[in-house]
DNA sequence: ATAAAAACTGACCAGATGGTAAAGATAATG
DNA sequence: CATTATCTTTACCATCTGGTCAGTTTTTAT
């Protein structure tokens, strides 16, 4: 059997059909929710039998787990790239941005977290209170040394946090709804003009009250 | 029969049996997704048979169905306040404040619009497209026409409701992962934080670049 | 009180769905 | 080439779930 014992060798099948079966599975799961999905929905898509998906996958709950292990990396990295060396508010605007970019560019994985949390995140809160809370709260102290500093503006780091994450979610996560109500032309521009957007958003909000000016180098 | 045939009569029973259901139905569903929620999980926290809750309703989509259309009355309502008649910023302030109140009164309305649009809005498309629209077009123009007067500071009003919806949306929708994440003392305020947060985020955003002094009255 | 209407129940279906078993087909290996 | 290990399929099963039905109990109206 090919069901992943850990120790053993993969072949060259093993991980191409993997592969085919985790793509799929992320549309269908991304699309349906966990309970809305049905193996015989990815077993279509990936163009395998469902007894052939079962032979690389115990169960649809494996499948799913293996989706949202393989999520969070993705997931927190961009958080962990503010740097404590850079200028601020670039730092925050940087991260702005690149959480952006990972809703539009994928924005099905960006659905699959969605639909977990809705649940009440069963599967992933240990990830939620370990890992995340974690780096959130390395975050949270880097921003209020720099509130301390006069770096920026002083907010409640936690709130400014969550403000990204609920935005740029949103783009991924509520894209029926946008492209429902928005004006149709503008439509193709959304996230350029989002990025444009939140960038005057949290430029205007963090910049401190009295700037100081920096001598010329 | 009960059932909804417009035109009929409604008993003191059917008024309070629906009510039971539909109480029930939105604890579940908004809890489950459309899919992962089932008749028998309606019954039991309604205490009602799974054949009784179908003799109030017709089928599963039927109670779903009505608790959507029931939403969206309360969703629209915020957004239609905004006054063209107020002070533009506080008039912004105050939707952002009424939208999070709802976050946290009724967060289960929340989350089972969340699914839905999540899901593609398969149900409410079409209320998308019209009413929600129809309103958004409405209050992009009123908020286009008080930058052109100066009165805020011009930006993508689309863009400015995306922002106001997503985050107020997440304080509901994300909840378990705010709970996961944010250090424990400041659970308990964390709406009222969320709301002194987001009024300077949009006080600042909004405050037009130079500042005319008004005539004391 | 009694008949009619409304409300409710237990037993039951049919189809969907997660998963299994055993045998056949294909690929890798000595 | 032969043998073994891997891969795939066909035919199933058991359970869950939306929904029905025939009949019983309760409420309402006369």
């Amino acid at each position: 059997m090919a069901r992943s014992n850990s120790t053993k060798k993969i072949t060259r099948i093993q991980r191409e059909k993997i592969g085919i079966i985790l793509d799929a599975a992320l549309d269908v799961f991304s699309n349906h929710g966990f309970r809305g999905a049905t193996i015989d929905m990815i077993a279509d898509k990936a163009h395998l039998s469902k007894p052939n998906i079962l032979y690389y996958f115990d169960s649809k709950d494996k499948i799913h787990e293996m989706l949202l292990s393989n999520l969070l990396e993705t997931w927190l990295e961009p958080l962990k790239q503010i740097s404590s060396t850079g200028e601020p508010i670039s730092e925050i605007c940087c991260y702005v941005e690149r959480k952006l970019e990972m809703a539009r560019d994928f924005p099905q994985e960006s659905r699959l977290f969605a639909n977990e949390i809705l649940q009440g995140a069963p599967r992933i809160f240990h990830a939620l209170n370990g890992p995340l809370k974690k780096l959130t709260d390395e975050k949270v102290a880097l921003i209020n040394s720099w509130a301390d500093n006069g770096k920026i503006n002083s907010v409640d780091p936690y709130h400014l946090i969550f403000s990204i994450w609920a935005i740029t979610q949103h783009y991924a996560d509520f894209d029926v709804q946008i492209l429902a109500v928005m004006e149709k032309n503008k439509i193709p521009n959304r996230f350029s003009d989002a990025n444009k957007y939140l960038e005057e958003l949290f430029t205007r909000l963090l910049e401190p009250k009295v700037k100081l000016k920096e001598p010329l180098p």
